[in-house]
RNA sequence: GCGCUCUUAGCUCAGUUGGUUAGAGCGUUCGCUUCACACGCGAAAGGUCAUAGGUUCGAAUCCUAUAGAGCGCACCA
């Protein structure tokens, strides 16, 4: 049979039709992401049961790093969505029981900071107004709503993410892993409450972790003021009311004639004093005069004196950084107030030696601006350097029953490849964090969140969601770090504490890639908590992508007004156009610049693979794809192996922007320009050998290029897959992958 | 202060274990209503790969130094 008909006859076929107009990604995309959905494939067991995966395929896992439920979704997620979507369509098509699973998160502080600034906007209350009920409540209200947004944005980008596994990091089953979590690491004595000093946020009312922290630079000045017989420099007059500690290194010949524990009368802020000599050689002899006062209380450094010589601890400023009565006449007064005041005072006093400009940096917490004021609170605390025994370990480095602390679980995790970090400057990175890890405070005095899971009955404590059966048992009234959730992600989604099938299957998941500003919050965590709870890495590649920037190359912030919603650009230019736009040429770890003229370069790649069918499609109509091939488009169909080979390893090594880069190249520069053109004198000639060779060529072309294309623009590629005359799947997205086929 | 990363065409970036003449997209210029596609086709201009040394038969790639940019950690009273 003569594989040319002429156009007319195509025409005249209905599958044809859709063909004459450029491609409209828009009509499109809803009605295939529909159909996926529907078929239920994006469900490693669906997959299965349909016969399109094999029930004994190796598994493949990622777990979604879930969005906040805070606000919508940007253009950095639309990146990572793309991006795993694509490693995740690749897996499925490769034929293992592949599962994404999806989720979202609570965000604690973030959401509940958030609903507290409306509601005191629009109704002038504060949370405590309306009580923690109340205040929950119009929390997950509003949470609830911003997950609706959140999830149906995810769903226009494509992903393939099972949804009949959608996890919250507040809803029940979570909640149950947590207080499973928390009990384990309690009875293990890994989680302990003490009176230790922590970052306040005077401004959110609640402590934060040293994660949650941001620098920023302030000018100041830099006093020096006469001490008794010292000279004591600070920038901070404002806690210095209670300092009777005078600290300087033990081996300062400056200062060599007073002895440790000396002690000694002097007039200070509010009247005579008596001061003692401290020694310690955590004292930096070239700064300032090489002699200090202490501030245990509001100090982290000073603390660690105090306890290490276990020097009297004594409140200087209360939680809403105002000076307490120890201040005298300034007792009352905001701390950023009462500075120049004291200055002034002690000025007055001749104690005021001199002053200078000064740079430093002041810490402030992230998510609500506020100066942290370091204060000693009781609270509860995760405890890396606690030593314990554990139990099971499938942890390459890590020995079943070796004593262990969480740091060294953490290090040996990654040091001996059982979590591969490919980049090393992120490894690096990451061991450094732990070497200076401290303590984890993961008690938040908020309301939004999982309630610490501790029931205190006068001298005793129980631990569970629920009190005891007898009388008088009280909450703990703070909820826990929003992170302490987060971090034990991969396996609580997969049902955990129960041992589900999930579970075993499933974990460790495969890969996860985050941003690296997430490297130590919530990676580090995620090997911490998987580590000690069920004895397996999290995950076993963590590759850490870059920040998309705007073509400027700043940061998206709301101050610049930069921000670009991923919606808009795919009512634009198509979801498959923005995920090429976001994957192309922009290596794994480097920060990619977003740039809108190269998503509508990828609009239009989407119409050229519209009109490549096109011309296929009606060329070929009624070919044999059993035609025996000429040496030459033998050739050619060798050479597209080659191709597929490439991409098949790139992928395997997560190179996805070389890959997705590569197939573009090839279906425009090579298919289109070089062979369609070639096939057209062909098709006009007379040898009908040639013409049913060259026919069978570009069908079996085609069908390779969509599915080689598939993971990166799965939409585009659907669409014209349900075109073709014979496929082997009805679906392209379980469809085998080139290399697979035959 | 300590550490990490980057510097390639006008712009944004690729360039995998060192190996032909360093690539892409966008932009620019010129020419094309060629019946798959103007969301297109054909062609062109444009680079001492930050700088200076070194290793090598061979360096954008490895090493050292310098300059610039960015980031992380520690923050010091």
């Amino acid at each position: 049979m003569d594989p040319i008909r002429k156009l007319e006859d195509s025409r005249s076929n209905g599958a044809s039709e859709k063909y004459l107009s450029p491609y409209d990604p828009s009509a499109t995309e809803s009605r295939i992401y529909a159909a996926w959905e529907k078929s239920g494939l994006f469900n490693p067991d669906e997959c299965v049961k349909q016969g399109a995966t094999k029930a004994d395929a190796p598994a493949y896992a990622v777990t979604l790093p879930p969005p906040n439920v805070t606000g919508v979704l940007h253009i950095g997620h639309a990146y990572e969505d793309s991006l795993q979507d694509a490693v995740v369509r690749y897996q499925r098509m490769r034929g293992k029981r592949t599962l994404w699973v999806p989720g979202t998160d609570s965000a604690a502080i973030a959401t509940q900071s958030r609903v507290e600034k409306n509601i005191q906007k629009e109704e002038g209350k504060s949370r405590h107004d309306l009580g923690r009920e109340e205040m929950v409540k119009r929390v997950a209200a509003f949470a609830k709503e911003s997950e609706g947004t959140i999830l149906s944005q995810i769903r226009r980008m494509g992903a393939s993410l099972d949804w009949s596994r959608y996890a919250y990091t507040l809803d029940d089953a979570r909640n149950k892993a947590v207080v499973a979590a928390f009990k384990r690491m309690y009875d293990a004595g890994l989680i302990y409450r003490g009176h230790r000093i922590v970052n306040w946020d005077p401004k959110g009312q609640t402590t934060i972790s040293d994660d949650e922290i941001v620098y920023k630079e302030e000018q100041t000045k830099f006093y020096y003021f006469k001490y008794g017989p010292f000279t004591i420099g600070t920038a901070r007059p404002e806690t210095k009311f209670g300092d009777k500690y005078v600290v300087m290194h033990p081996d300062d010949p400056r200062y060599k004639e007073w002895k440790h524990g000396q002690t000694f009368e002097t007039e200070w802020i509010n009247g005579p004093i008596t001061a003692t000599v401290i020694k310690d050689d955590s004292i930096d002899r070239e700064f300032g005069t090489g002699v200090m006062t202490i501030t245990p209380w509001h100090s982290m450094v000073d603390f660690d004196i105090a306890e290490h010589h276990n020097l009297d601890k004594e409140q200087i400023i209360d939680e809403y950084g105002k000076l307490l009565p120890i201040a005298g006449e300034f007792a009352g007064m905001k701390i950023s107030d009462a500075r120049e005041k004291i200055v002034e005072k002690l000025r007055a006093k001749g104690l005021l030696v001199k002053e200078e400009p000064y740079v430093h940096n002041i810490a402030t917490a992230e998510r609500t601006g506020g100066v942290i004021e370091p204060q000693v609170k009781l609270q509860w605390f995760v405890s890396v350097t606690r030593p314990f025994v554990i139990e099971h370990s499938e942890i390459p480095g890590v020995e079943v029953g070796s004593s262990m602390t969480l740091k060294s679980l953490m290090r040996a995790a990654v040091e001996h490849g059982g979590v591969a970090m490919p980049q090393e400057g992120f490894r690096k990175a990451y061991f450094h964090w732990i070497d200076n890890l401290r303590d984890w405070c993961i008690s938040r005095q908020i309301w939004f969140g999982h309630r610490i899971p501790v029931w205190y009955g006068g001298e005793q404590v129980h631990i569970g969601d629920e009190a005891p059966a007898s009388e008088g048992w009280m909450q703990d009234p703070d909820v826990l770090d929003t992170w302490f959730s987060s971090a034990l992600w991969t396996f609580s989604t997969l049902g955990w504490p129960e041992q589900t099938d999930d579970l075993r299957v499933f974990h460790p998941t495969a890969f996860m890639s985050p941003a690296y500003e997430i490297l130590n919050l919530w990676v580090s965590r995620m090997i911490l908590m998987s580590g000690f709870h069920i004895g397996q890495v999290p995950f076993k590649t963590v590759l850490i992508h870059g920040l998309v920037r705007d073509k400027q190359g700043r940061k998206f912030s709301k101050s610049l007004n930069n921000g670009i919603d991923p919606l808009s650009i795919i009512d634009k230019y198509g979801a498959d156009a923005l995920r090429m736009g976001l994957l192309v040429g922009a290596a794994i770890g480097s920060d990619i610049s977003f740039d809108e003229s190269r998503v509508k370069g990828y609009k239009h790649f989407a119409n050229k693979l519209w009109n490549i069918a096109r011309f296929i499609l009606e060329n070929t109509h009624g070919a044999s794809i059993d035609a025996p091939l000429t040496p030459g488009d033998a050739q050619i169909a060798a050479q597209f192996d080659a191709l597929a080979k490439e991409v098949t390893d790139d992928m395997e090594q997560y190179r996805v922007y070389l890959a997705a880069e590569k197939i573009y190249h090839y279906a425009w520069h090579e298919l289109a320009d070089k062979i369609l053109e070639e096939s057209k004198p062909i098709f006009a000639a007379d040898d009908a050998d040639a013409r049913a060779s060259r026919a069978r060529l570009l069908l079996t072309l085609l069908d390779r290029t969509l599915r080689l294309l598939h993971p990166f623009m799965p939409f585009v590629t659907e669409e014209i897959w349900q075109s073709l005359p014979q496929k082997d799947s009805t679906m392209l997205m379980t469809a085998k992958w080139p290399s697979d086929v035959r």
